[in-house]
Formats: structure tokens, C-alpha cells, sequence
DNA sequence: TTTAGGG
DNA sequence: CCCTAAA
């Protein structure tokens, strides 16, 4: 038996509110007439653009590239939403790593393949602050206007750039600008997926069936959609015209703004006329940007008090293509590296650099039965292999790399150093702080001999510098 | 990618 | 936690 799934549009539909704050990468294009257009403030209007799937980058098979960036975008949350589609060998890998059940050989094996959660800063998307924003997420692409203009999860853009084919909105807007050259700000608060259906066995797992469906996402993102844009409710066919002969202006009310993703007859992907002021860039090779559009001809009436805020917006804002609302200070927690820096273009991309800063990763405090799996680990093999620590102790908890794990271990080693008084946080035991100390004088004296470690034991460590210990902290 | 250390 | 030089 098989089963089939008509997934509706409001159903699958991605929103770029769900994680503008995170992740405004948003996948999905819509086939909705509905537009939503949300006016932060009186001078601009904003289209929240979903993206267009970058999910078939081969992320697992992606070499360690010296490109800062492109590491920051693999590690963005945003891939994290199709990972192991596939690669069947990584899930296994997974699956087989059990804690504390592989064996050296094993490492060697799965080395190679195995996809190392290396920088991960993107995934603090999520949970930081810039939650407060996202709030429920439910789907919607809601109707309410954003309030937040601080916090706000959009992602202001300044100009259009190619708008990725496989994208579509809604939107609408009302404005208050009057200027003539003025750029059209739009925000694209979701996009949905169109219809479709896929049938599977009742026996797939449900794994299979996410992958199925996000392979039946990414499809149709790739190249069967186009973008067709609405204007009181009718189709704008000539992409010669500009937007302002269109009636899309600042100096109009957006209303009738929509956008639909429709299915592209040849297959060819939506394209913005070049002669279109609006359109300042394409997009690199790289699929996953957003289309941005943005109605803000005077950005230094926004210009944020943040030093390093302003200075990344002037580079930007050297190139048009690089003007982004500044309105939003967290501007940079909420846009992801790769689409600042794509908007950059040209000579101003210098100091764009700002611009690529990642988010840092929310504060994970460990908790007691971590440092409790973290010293026994490392009882066990040492201190200079926080790899297989991690492979061993860690396996499971994604979010912590073993230079995480080292870290830990540098400050369990000095926290075990310290006085009592000294110490913050969850005070982690006295037992395992001797431990700790009693690990790393052992190691500390050893020289790297794999089978020793096999051998060590706690005792013999806790034993042999107790005294010590003690006499340290009172110390 | 990992390790090792400084920030 | 982040950033990086080295390996």
C-alpha cells in the first residue's frame, strides 16, 4: 500500500518569519494570491522573500573549503533542514556510533566519510534572542504588521536582486516615501509551496518520507516555477517596464502588490529585466539568496548608532545593491553572512567583512552529566584527542564539537584549580574536579600510547593525587 | 579536519 | 565560545 499526500500550500509553506530571525533562507515559493505586505515604518515597506533551496548543494560532500563564508553557510541552520537527504552512508554512520561503542578501528573508517559539525554559529539563529520574533511561527503568513522594528525577523533589502526563480510571494505595501529614484522596498513575508503529491510506502520510515518530501521541494524549487507578479489582482506581463510604470513605486500604495509562483512552462527560472533599475544582482552560482526588494532611497535617514553597524551599512551602501534597512540593528544576527555578502558587489565588498560576522552560538552550559561523560572520556583516552572524545562521549549532542569539549576541559581544569569560593556557575563536584586534575597530571606525563589508555583507571589517578588536590584548593 | 592555545 | 596557526 502506498500512500499519497496532497500537500496543500498551507500545509508546507515555509515562512521566512519562521526564521527570519534565523534563517531567512526560506525555501518556498508560494502559489498564493495572498500577499502580505508589512510596513515597519512609515518610510518603507518590505517583502519578505523565501529563497530558493539550496538544498541540493552537496553539503556533506563539500570539501573543507578555506572560504570562511561558504563554511559559515554549510553550517547555517538553514542546512540543517535537509541534511542527510542523501547520504545514506552518513545516516549509518550515525546510527552506528553509538556512545562509547565505537573502536579505534571505527574512527579510522568512519573518518573519512563522516561530515564533522564543524562551524556551527549559524544554528544560534534559532534560539537567541531574535526568537522573541519568530514567536509561534505558526504559518501564516500573518496578517499582522510587524511591530518589532528592532527585532524584527524580516530582512530588509534594499533592491531586487534576481529574484530566485523558484520564489514567490505576496506582498503589498503602503509607503510614504515620495522620492523619485526611490527604490521599492519590499518584504516577502512567506512563500508557499505549490500542490503537489507524492505517494510512498506505508513501510518507509518516517525519515524517508521527509527526505521525500524535501526532495519533491527542492525539485520543484529548482527550475519548475516561475514568478509572476500581480498588480491589483492581474498579471504584469511585460518585464520590460519598469516598476514605476508598472505602478510599483514608493509613492503608491502597494496594496494590490502580489507575487505567485506559478509552474514554469520551459522550465527556465523567472528573470528580472536587466534594464530594471531595481535589479542590481544576480545571484552567484549559489541558490541559496533571497530575493530582496526595497524601497528606501534615503538610508542615512535610518542610520543605526551602532559604530559597527554603520560601518558595515556605508560599505554596503556604497553599492546600491548593497543597501539594507538599517532600521534593525540585530541586522546582523538576523541575515545570514551569505546573502549580505552577496548583495555586496563590486569594489565596496571590502569591508562588507562585518557583514559576514557570524552569530555566535547560544551558551550552552555544560551540565553535570556532561562533565561527568567529558572526564570519563578523557580519563580513558587523554587530552589530546577531543575528537574521539567527542565520537565516544558526544556523539549525540550535535552542538558540542570537540573543541567544545577542549574548551570544557580547559576550564573544568582551571575551575578544579581555583578555590571553591571562586567557582560559578553549577558547582560541578568535587569528585570530578579531582578527577580532572587527576586525568590531566596522568596525561600530562604519558606519552600518547593508544593502548595505555585502555588501562588507565580512576582510581589509580585519584589515588596518586588526592593529597594534592586537596592542598590546591585549600590553597 | 584536528589539535592546541590565545582571546 | 570564538578565532586560528599548525600540523
Amino acid at each position: 500500500m502506498h500512500w499519497s499526500w496532497m500537500l496543500n500550500p498551507s500545509e508546507t509553506s515555509i515562512q521566512a518569519r519562521s526564521y527570519g530571525d534565523h534563517n531567512p533562507f526560506v525555501p518556498f515559493p508560494a502559489k498564493r494570491d495572498d500577499v502580505n505586505v508589512i510596513s515597519r515604518d512609515d518610510d518603507e515597506k518590505s517583502l519578505e522573500c523565501t529563497h530558493p533551496s539550496p538544498l541540493r548543494e552537496p553539503f556533506r560532500s563539500t570539501p573543507h573549503i578555506g572560504d570562511r563564508r561558504i563554511r559559515k553557510i554549510l553550517a547555517s541552520k538553514y542546512w540543517k533542514v535537509a541534511p542527510r537527504s542523501k547520504n545514506v552512508t552518513y545516516s549509518n554512520y550515525d546510527k552506528n556510533l553509538k556512545f562509547g561503542y565505537c573502536r579505534r578501528s571505527g574512527y579510522k573508517r568512519l573518518r573519512a566519510g563522516r561530515n564533522y559539525p564543524f562551524k556551527k554559529r549559524k544554528f544560534s539563529y534559532c534560539s537567541s534572542e531574535s526568537n522573541s520574533d519568530v514567536g509561534t511561527g505558526s504559518e501564516g503568513i500573518s496578517d499582522s504588521p510587524e511591530k518589532n522594528t528592532t527585532k524584527n525577523a524580516s530582512i530588509p533589502y534594499s533592491n531586487m536582486h534576481g529574484v530566485t526563480r523558484e520564489s514567490s510571494s505576496l506582498a503589498d505595501l503602503n509607503k510614504s516615501f515620495n522620492s523619485r529614484d526611490s527604490h521599492v522596498k519590499l518584504r516577502i513575508k512567506s512563500f508557499r509551496v505549490p500542490e503537489f503529491f507524492i505517494e510512498i510506502p506505508e513501510s518507509a520510515t518516517v525519515g524517508s518520507l521527509k527526505r521525500t518530501v524535501m526532495e519533491a521541494v527542492t525539485a520543484i524549487l529548482g527550475d519548475g516555477l516561475c514568478v509572476v507578479v500581480l498588480l491589483q489582482g492581474k498579471k504584469v506581463r511585460d518585464d520590460n517596464k519598469t516598476l514605476l510604470q508598472t505602478g510599483i513605486s514608493c509613492d503608491n500604495h502597494m496594496d494590490g502588490l502580489g507575487f505567485r509562483l506559478e509552474p514554469n512552462p520551459g522550465g527556465s527560472p523567472l528573470k528580472l529585466p536587466r534594464d530594471t533599475p531595481l535589479l542590481l544582482a544576480r545571484y552567484p552560482a549559489n541558490p541559496g539568496l533571497v530575493n530582496q526588494v526595497s524601497c528606501d532611497p534615503s538610508p542615512e535617514l535610518r542610520m543605526p548608532n551602532s559604530g559597527n553597524f554603520i560601518e558595515s551599512y556605508n560599505d554596503c551602501a556604497s553599492s546600491p545593491t548593497d543597501m539594507f534597512d538599517k532600521s534593525t540593528t540585530e541586522y546582523k544576527a538576523l541575515v545570514p553572512e551569505m546573502s549580505i555578502e552577496t548583495l555586496a558587489v563590486g569594489p565596496a565588498h571590502k569591508k562588507s567583512k562585518q557583514s559576514d560576522v557570524a552569530q555566535r552560538r547560544i551558551r550552552r552550559p555544560f551540565s553535570i552529566s556532561e562533565v561527568e561523560a567529558l572526564v570519563q572520556a578523557v580519563e580513558k583516552l587523554g587530552t589530546g584527542r577531543w575528537r574521539d572524545v567527542k565520537l565516544r562521549a558526544f556523539d549525540n549532542a550535535k552542538h558540542r564539537t570537540y573543541v567544545d569539549l577542549k574548551d570544557k576541559w580547559k576550564t573544568l581544569l582551571h575551575t578544579a584549580r581555583i578555590s571553591p569560593q571562586q567557582r560559578r556557575g553549577e558547582p560541578v563536584p568535587q569528585e570530578l574536579l579531582n578527577r580532572v586534575l587527576n586525568a590531566h597530571t596522568h596525561w600530562s606525563q604519558q606519552q600518547p600510547l593508544p593502548e595505555s589508555c585502555l588501562v588507565y583507571h580512576n582510581s589509580t589517578m585519584i589515588a596518586s593525587s588526592q593529597r594534592d588536590v586537596d592542598e590546591k584548593i585549600l590553597g
